[in-house]
DNA sequence: ATAAATACCATACATTTGTATGGTACAATT
DNA sequence: AATTGTACCATACAAATGTATGGTATTTAT
């Protein structure tokens, strides 16, 4: 997992917070702590800290914590384990590899590899073993999941009628409405021009890769050209 | 803040890690264990287990954890201080306010108190202070933001060109993509039907709520009938 | 009727953890 | 030349934390 810094505080209306710039070991310090946080869901100890970097106590990163506190990046409670708090969290992103791209309307092939990366806010956070899928075509538009957006998948996940899931279908993956019927399984589009694939449940070329939790679209920064 | 507890292991493909029901009990400190993890973003330790249900030390809280781990609905890393995971926190959901309703058409009165009220899963994390506006209208359908989608508004946010923001214009509230040129801020729909709201920067009527950073939409589940 | 699970209590103990203090070395600034 | 900031080290200590053990009372299942 690769984790981007990115410095936003000297856009036009700069936070007032961040006082300073980080050293380049105090940045790898914060970049350590949103890695650890999005990672493992919880803060690391000063401990862990100087484990990661090699220090032999801890107060070499105790006095590197109260520099990059001082700064405006982290806040922490006084003697509570675990308590650092990143200050604004949500300009930092995470590089996230894209498994593959499945097909909203007619089935896509599924790539093995990645084939891409995005950019994931850290706020969004994804369930453990999830991964994200490009939707490609245009058959769930009416649930508005449109070409280009990445799903969250959660493998193996309860599938419920109704609920929108990844499945494979003679190599190639598509993303339908999950309907289970008379012991038949029909996926659905919300398209209407589209009609729905009817499956019988012990069909070998058919297997259900999981189901979608979620959908990320990336929202800010657009260049109008005017 | 209101946390609601959504048992789903009872689903047609209930999960198989979850081998028994919780006790009353057992399921008030796992719900205050989700409660702290989104609310805080650090699960508590055992004395502040103790000390919120106001047991007279951490032993009693210590068994309740093994037997809820026991049942498969937490784990922890032994010796780790903090260190519970829920284990599968994408079923859980946080009750949040809507705030108001925000016109991405033609302008809406914002309403100062809750209209509402939705589902977040745990997933889904909001930045601090954030809040949540209920779109109306089709102008940033071009945007794939459609009506009656959530906006996720982070205030005071740092404003970049392109950013999709909410502003207050005369006591009612749009949803725009913003821009700013020669010295005039300009608020532009995606959808080309509706034209951009030119307004001088010093103009008293107008206020940047905060800019947009991310939308939410209910995924799963919708009733087939057919 | 007995066993097992639940729901607490008290006490004890080894680590973990945060913090304070003092020291060395080096680079950049004043 | 003196000061400041950075980047480490060592040691010490109180508080927080997880854990183990043993006990009591109640409810539930066999």
């Amino acid at each position: 997992m690769v984790f981007i810094f990115v410095n936003n505080w000297n856009s036009p209306n700069g936070s007032v917070s961040m006082s300073k710039e980080l050293t380049e070991i105090q940045n790898k310090i914060l970049n350590f702590l949103i890695e650890q946080k999005v990672g493992k869901r919880i803060p690391p100890s000063l401990a862990e800290i100087a484990l990661h970097f090699g220090y032999k106590n801890r107060a070499t990163v105790q006095q590197h914590l109260q520099a990059i506190e001082r700064k405006g990046y982290i806040k922490k409670k006084p003697k509570l384990s675990r308590s650092i708090e990143i200050t604004s969290e949500e300009l930092y992103f995470i590089s996230r590899p894209i498994m593959g791209e499945v097909a909203a309307g007619n089935p896509l092939t599924i790539y093995p590899d990645t084939i891409d990366t995005i950019q994931l806010p850290t706020i969004v956070k994804m369930p453990s073993q999830s991964f994200l899928l490009r939707v490609k075509g245009d058959s769930l538009k009416d649930a508005y999941i449109f070409s280009g957006d990445v799903v969250i998948v959660k493998p193996d996940a309860e599938l419920v009628n109704g609920q929108i899931v990844v499945a494979i279908l003679e190599d190639a993956a598509v993303v339908k409405r999950f309907c289970i019927k008379n012991g038949s399984i029909e996926l659905h589009s919300e398209n209407s021009e589209y009609k729905p694939i009817v499956i019988e449940i012990n069909d070998p070329k058919f297997k259900i890769v999981g189901s979608v939790v979620g959908i990320y679209r990336t929202m800010g920064k657009k260049i109008l050209d005017n």
